[in-house]
DNA sequence: CATGAATGAGCATTCATTCAT
DNA sequence: TATGAATGAATGCTCATTCAT
């Protein structure tokens, strides 16, 4: 399944940036965007405070970048999950096993969508979240596919029930992680369940 | 069914409580809690920035308040339109229903409970929502309710269905609400339509 | 000696006045005068904020109406104890066992006193501490007619001295009042003694 | 004597901090505690508001390290004057000369002392004032020395005696800061002698 | 006279960002 | 590149004072 990433010795160069953004990734997702200090991620990162500035032109640059990276993160696991597996059932299943096994393994990562995503309405109207529709995109088309394999009702919206689907993957994601009170993974069957019964084709 | 209430002329004791109450909904739900200023709030509500802290001690218990009494309309507003519904599956529909026309009604709403309800981790273990609890318990219960009458399938659990249920339709109030590009009660009968046969005992 | 007054019930009309003065003297001498909130002083005269104004054109006045009172107070008692009290040692005794037994019974005024001194040297520039100068004067003319009794040593000027016996005063004052620690008379009567024979032993 | 110290161009770090304490000790002084201004000091100083904060936590410890700075200052001081001086009488005559002289040359001192020590008495319980005993332990400890040598009076109480005589030192710092309207050295030696051989006539 | 809700100027403190080294 | 001391704009909150009732 999905094993988390060992503490690696980046190269310098890159490296730095990659600490910046790893630091980041904990502190938002512990203390929130307006509540996360430069300095504090900074320390976390074991890099002065004005280093932060040689990668990122702000705060909000690198909540950007945190939320891209961490989406990238999404998209290359689900892509590869996804290889060579056809079947409309079986793609959706891997989809939400995959989120939810992604939120277990690195649950900052919940919080930072989670976040992200809430911003203020007026954040979200100018910030395009492309990486974040792109992997919409990878759940809207396994709806589109399954319906031209007519397994799902040709009635649903891709875009809009892949969103719909989204949303329930992340409040289980937000809930779980705020109390690690359930099953995260049974409940994602439970939702592939429904859903697939919801959704399949009167045929 | 849902109408917008008409600004009223208040006493004026309750009634700057509840023009600040207002004024604090409309200018969290544009900015988002960090980003709004007291100040801004203030002038919104027509009172001075020190009148705010006669009726709230600060800035954060000024938040809870407006979640609360968010919730509280939507509570009330629910509780007031299942009342003789007695189907489950049409207690369903009311609910969806209602909880999005409430969004098209109040839109600030929306944003007021997407916003408050993923603040930074840290602060939502901390305060408990309970007036949110109400809210969700009367979709628990309606889950329940269709399970005993043999409706539903019994393998759901219902507080986490239920939450799973919030979860799709506040994705749909949070993408509505940036850029109404689509329409948000067309959406929730989708949503009732797969989740009702999603849902269903085989029996 | 020093009676504390009881609670008196005071005609309406002056009555009010004299609650907010005594209730500013309590206030002001446990909290300081910056620190000391006119809705506190409010609240422990039993009057609304805004009758503090009625009486007292700014807090600032107020402080001074205080601090005159409490002056009053001590120049009132000193010289109805001097009445009659010819021999200057022996004037010089009452007038340090008088200053001391008014702290006793009322430590709140020493207090006052202190504090009331040592504001900034630019308020003090500014405000005429008259009722001081009059307390201070009786001292010096203490010293005044001992002189002229042959008693005191005539380089000493009067002023000068009674400023000096009232800082051993005030501070002894101040110490007793933190923390109680010593007996107030006892250290008077060592006053006493050291000021009219010196701290040279006799062998 | 005393020789006022030059404004130095200090080394940057160290300077800073320094530049700051000297700047609120003249702050503080001509103001009060709470009249004084962070932003003010900031300006005296020649930095910004902010940078106060690089070095102290709050106002009220600037205020502390101030008090402490300006003891420190007086204890190192009259140790180097005492240094050698063995006769009781002489050291207590150093002892007054020392202090009324900082008065002098630095008047903020006498200012800082003063309001310092009449902050509230809620404060100054608070409050332990380390380096203010360690000075004020020097003179108790002249009194003990006479004492011993048989020089003064075995019934004074040290520490009180060496109260009483900083109270009458305070008093006539507080009075010349004032007005400038005496000799102050010249009062420090009346204090002196009367202390010594206390006030009557000799005739 | 008395009230106390309302006001809004004022200030300590924070923290993203800069820049001299 | 990297640093971190320094900056100073920005803001939540306080509280003396006012004034409609």
């Amino acid at each position: 399944m999905i094993e988390t990433k060992k503490e690696e010795s980046f190269s310098r160069a890159e490296g730095k940036k990659e600490r910046i953004t790893q630091a980041a990734i904990r502190v938002f997702a512990e203390k929130g965007f307006y509540q996360a200090k430069i300095s504090e991620i900074a320390r976390s990162a074991s890099v002065a405070d004005g280093t932060i500035y040689l990668y990122f032109g702000n705060k909000d640059e690198l909540l950007i970048h945190v939320f891209e990276v961490t989406m990238e993160h999404f998209i290359e696991g689900i892509r590869a999950e996804l290889d060579g597996v056809t079947d409309p059932s079986s793609r959706l299943e891997v989809f939400i096993r995959h989120h939810l096994g992604m939120i277990e393994a690195y649950p900052d990562h919940a919080a930072v969508i989670t976040i992200e995503l809430r911003q203020s309405p007026k954040f979200m109207r100018e910030y395009k979240a492309e990486r974040f529709g792109t992997y919409l995109k990878v759940l809207a088309e396994i709806v589109e596919h399954g319906q031209r394999e007519g397994l799902f009702r040709n009635d649903l919206v891709p875009w809009l029930t892949a969103r719909a689907l989204f949303g329930m993957l992340d409040e289980m994601a937000l809930m779980w992680v705020l109390g690690r009170k359930f099953d995260l993974q049974e409940s994602g069957r439970v939702i592939h369940d429904v859903f697939l019964n919801g959704t399949l084709s009167k045929g």
